[in-house]
This record gives C-alpha cells, structure tokens and sequence, in this order.
DNA sequence: GTGAAAGCGCTAACAG
DNA sequence: CTGTTAGCGCTTTCAC
C-alpha cells in the first residue's frame, strides 16, 4: 500500500477498497456516493496525507485552473495593488496566479502571453496592454478569455475609468480654486489610447469654460523650461498630470527650481496611489477605484471562462473616478 | 491532419512523417535528430502553430516548471520589488512564477503553500514566513525546495541582510552626527526574528559608546506620547526605526506634532523603498540590497531543485545593508 | 538516428 | 451508487 512516494488517487482507492472513480467523485463532490463509502475514502485520505495532483486533473481537464495576470510594472504600487487583490479574490475562486512583468516591453509581452497558453490558464488579465493586435488574436485563437484592466480596449472585455470625465474632475476643481492657465502634463509612461482619452477629457473641459488647453511633456518638463512656463503673465497656475507618478516628478522638478507647491503653482494627479497619501506630499489627485476595478474585472473574465464558447462581443465596464482633495492644489497666487 | 482543436505532437509527427518520440526529442533537444529530420519537424511545428502543452510535459516529469512565491504584502513596495525581480530572473531560467499574497496571515500561508503543493511546483521563496514548522515541514516532506528571503530563518535556505549591521550601521551614523540619545522604533509589522535581531544590533552598538538603549513600539508613537518623548532635557534626539515603512509613519507624526525633521529630531529608516527617496520625504535610511537578495535566493533555490536528491543543511547567507544618507537626519540642536 | 510501447495521475462517459 | 474503460499530451526507456 506505501510505494516509496508521494500518494495517488490509486492508492486512496486501494486502502479504502473502492475504485478510483469513487475517490475522484469524492473529490470532487459530485453527489452519487453513499455517506459510508464517502466517509471510508475521506479516512484512507488522510491516513495517506493524499494530496490531489494538479497536473493530472488540469491535463485531463485540458486547462490549468490559473489565471494569467499580466502587468507592466510590479514595482508600480497601483499595479501592485492590482494584483494583489487580483490574487485574493482569484484565490477566493480557486484559481492560483500566474504574474508576467513585461516592464512596457512588446516582445516580453508576447513571450509572457505565449508561456501562459502554452500553460494553458483558463484566462488572462492584463493590467497593462501594448494595444499590439497579435496578441489579442493568440489568445482568441486558443479560446483563452482575455480582460484588460485599469487601461481602455475596444476588442475585448475590458473595464477601465472613464478618462475623460477623470481628467474633466481635475479640470473643473483647478477652475474652481480660480486657475484660468492650466496645463496637462502627459508622457510615454501612458498607454496611448489612455493618454489620447485623457487629453481629449482635458481639452473639452477647459474647451467648456472658454479656456485654451495646453500640453506639457513630461520629458520636458525639466528646471529652467519648468520655470519658463509658469513665470510671467502668460504663465501656468496649474497642472492636470495625466497620472500621479509624473505629478509627483513634477513637484520635485518645481521645488528644485524653488517654485513652491501650491503656493506658487498647483499640481492635480491621477490614479490615486498611496504614496501621494503621505502628509509630506499631499498629492491632490483623481483616484481610481481599485477594488472596483478588480472586482468588476474578475467578474467578466469568470463569466467569460465559464460561457462554453463566448463568441459574445466584448464588454465594456467605465467605472466612475473620485476626486481626492489634498494639499497640492489651492487658489493661484493673486496677480 | 487537422482536428478541430488546438494540434497536438501527434500531429506534428503525422504532418513530418516522424514518430512522437522524435518531435520530442526535436523539441527538447536532445542530440540524436538528423538535421533534415529536424528541420522538417520545424517546418511541420509552425505550419501547424503547434505549441507544447506543458501541462503534459509536467504531468510526465512530475513537477511543473514554476516557482511558487510568498509573499505577505504585496501592497508594500519592498516586497512588490523583490517579487518583480524574481519574476524576471526566474523567467530567464524558463520557470513561471506563481504568487500567493498571505497578508502575514498564517491560515492563509498554510492553504497557499498547500496549493503550490497541488500543483507540483519545483522551489517555493518566501519573501515572508510566518515561521511555522509544519509548513516547512509540509514543504520538505513533499520534498519541494525552499528559500527564505529577506527574513533570517535557520531551518531552511535562507538569504537575508545582516540584521544586526543594520542597526548598528544607523546607530553610528547618528553618533556621528552628534546624538546621544537615540530610540529604537519597532512594532508588530517586522516578524520576530527579525525585529529581534535588529534590536540586538541596535542595543550593541549603543553600549559600544557607552549609551543606554531605548525602545518605542510604534504602536505608542501619537500625539502627545511623542511630543514627551522628545522633549525636555533628556529627551530622544533620534530614531532608528526597524524599516522605512514605520519611519515615514513616524516622521508624519512628529510633524502633525509640529516637531520638525530633522531639525528637532533626526530619523533614519531601515529597507530602501522608493517611498523614501522622493525628495519630499529624503529618508535616511539603512538600504536592503534588494537584486543581491532575489539573485542569491534564486541561486539557492536553483541548486537545491536540480540536486536529485538534498540533504545537504540549510544554507544561509549574510549580506550587507548599506547606508544611504538622505534628509531626515542631521546633527542635533544645539541644547 | 528513429520508432514502439508504456505510462505520469487523474476525469469522464458508460455500464452494471 | 460504484466500477470499467478510455484517454488527456507528453516523455522515456529500450529495441531496431
């Protein structure tokens, strides 16, 4: 009955006297066994310390009960967060997590997404998509559910905030404070279609109230230029960053040039991560909803991955932002 | 020669005309294919778009070529940075990496370890370990290699700094700048051993210049509490925290208090998050070499999963915390 | 060099 | 309610 190794469903079998099928259903809870015979192979369970083995059930299966996360940037805390909520609730279904960093990078991202099919995860959620349209047909064509999170995807399931009332929120609350000379910070740290979305929201907001929008980049946005464009009349009393790492870059270029926020200039961010909680940078910022986010996303990936064959078309999940008041952003300084 | 589904090494070997066993050998490399067979196996593989299922490979090897990680908090950079480097390194190594959050929560270690036991992982790192023995025992049992990382554990391979130098390093930079009465500040966040070991280093270093030892729980750090503390004749003129995380913590209530960093009380960090080096925070801070702690980890890990059978003891290794000197700490005022 | 055969540990019809 | 029979897709001796 003890082979030198690690216990199977035969040897569970064996010592409680019934056949495989009757463990597996034991298992797997699929009603049609009797209390007794239920109760035998429970015991020889234990007695053994059998543990089920992944491998074989998923091969059978022909799909590794795992999902795929894939992320541009652990090191950056929104995603992080991301993923770690993914984790639990994925946990929570019975699905352990596979994560993929691809650090921006397109080739690393197919290679990832390759090594996901070839494990066959019953899905993938990316936190961070190229927009390349390769991928997307891999994985359709391996029937593996997609959801893309937290950045915009026309071609399938995604849910996203809607950027352009994110960026408006800015808007409206620099022009509330009485900012008339607002810019938009921007940058290739930005999926294209986000940073587009968000512009556009910008744009219509300051186009609303009679204002012309003017972009910065953040590339560009270095000491003496910084200080060229928010001296004199004409000068910037604002920035809208579109995300909050580039608003906090700023404020450390600002301060290093001695222009001081808010008092001489305000700066607005958005995504809303922790780092711009902290009382020493008090980042005012439009906050994504996280949790919401993850939740909603889990929700289409699971009805995706049970649907038999989703030949549905993609849907589409914009979640409201929040605006977050905190210590970077007042009244412009009087004239 | 076309199923409906998703081809198979069957297929491949009908399309080129060979047996399973030489697509296999094609695909692994062993040696012994002719170079024309080989490449008309290639020629099959992509015309087919034929991609392995490594659930059956894994199945037949009896172990899946991916690591399972452990981490406690995901949310915390540090930890999120250690989990992003050893993605990628294990990627190079051609294993995927699975993570499982516990949020320091000890049922949960044990059902995620139990998980990555299911699914046949090759090496399991803990970024976080609870401590338990019967995990450890569960893991070594199911012969699954182990690595701590990041916190000293004797009883299994283990890479962390120098606990001890860590302390003591911040302890003589503060003697250095002039003060005598330095506190520890620790709390329940940092696991025992760990805190423990800091403490040590801490209370060593301080009776090496003749000064007495003292200890804040974070916990007791508010308001008032603290404004007592560093007050008066004799009060704490700075802090070596046990990590960066409960030192920003504190520099935020110090200042609510009104007392300045550094000018009334210098504070000095332990870990190195990117939090800490924003230029409105400027931690100083006792600096984790965070690569050499993923690289090292993985090196033990590797060995031991390719060593076909380890007994070998627990190997550990020491590395070296380096100061990195930034705003939050300064001399003294003078009294 | 290449192929045939024998599983890896499990699930899933289908009989009994 | 339980057992029998086939595989899932791949690797791996071992002959040829």
């Amino acid at each position: 009955v003890s082979p030198g190794h690690r216990p199977t469903i035969v040897d569970v079998a064996n010592l409680s006297g019934v056949s495989k099928s009757t463990v597996s259903n034991v298992l797997i809870g699929a009603g049609r066994v009797s209390e007794a015979t239920r109760s035998r192979v429970l015991e020889a369970i234990d007695a053994l310390g059998y543990r089920p083995n992944s491998l074989a059930r998923d091969l059978v299966r022909r799909r590794a009960h795992a999902i795929g996360v894939v992320v541009g940037d652990l090191a950056n805390t929104f995603y992080a967060e991301l993923v770690k909520l993914l984790e639990v609730r994925a946990a929570e279904a019975a699905y352990t997590t596979i994560v993929c960093n691809t650090d921006g990078d397109l080739e690393r991202e197919r290679a990832r997404v390759e090594t996901l099919l070839e494990r066959a995860v019953s899905g993938v959620a990316m936190l961070q998509f190229s927009g390349d349209a390769s991928v997307l047909r891999e994985l359709e064509a391996a029937r593996v559910p997609v959801v893309v999170v937290s950045c915009w995807e026309e071609r399938a399931d995604c849910v996203a905030i809607d950027d352009e009332a994110a960026t408006r929120a800015a808007v409206e609350h620099l022009h509330g404070l009485g900012h008339r000379r607002i810019a938009h910070l921007t940058g290739a740290l930005v999926e294209d279609g986000t940073r587009a979305a968000r512009y556009a929201g910008f744009e219509l907001a300051m186009a609303g109230h009679g204002l012309t929008a003017r972009l910065v980049d953040v590339r560009d946005a270095t000491g003496p230029a910084l200080r060229a464009l928010v001296t004199g009349a004409g000068g910037i009393t604002a920035f809208a960053a579109a995300n909050d790492l580039m608003a906090v870059q700023l404020i450390d270029a600002l301060e290093a040039e001695g222009i001081r926020v808010p008092d001489d200039v305000s700066v607005a961010g958005l995504d809303g991560i922790e780092l711009g909680a902290h009382s020493r940078i008090a980042l005012t910022t439009v906050a994504q909803p996280r949790e919401l986010l993850v939740d909603r996303g889990l929700e289409l990936l699971l009805a995706r991955m049970d649907d038999g064959d989703g030949e549905r078309p993609p849907r589409h999940v914009a979640l409201a932002p929040s605006l977050v008041v905190r210590g970077s952003t007042a009244a412009p300084r009087a004239p």
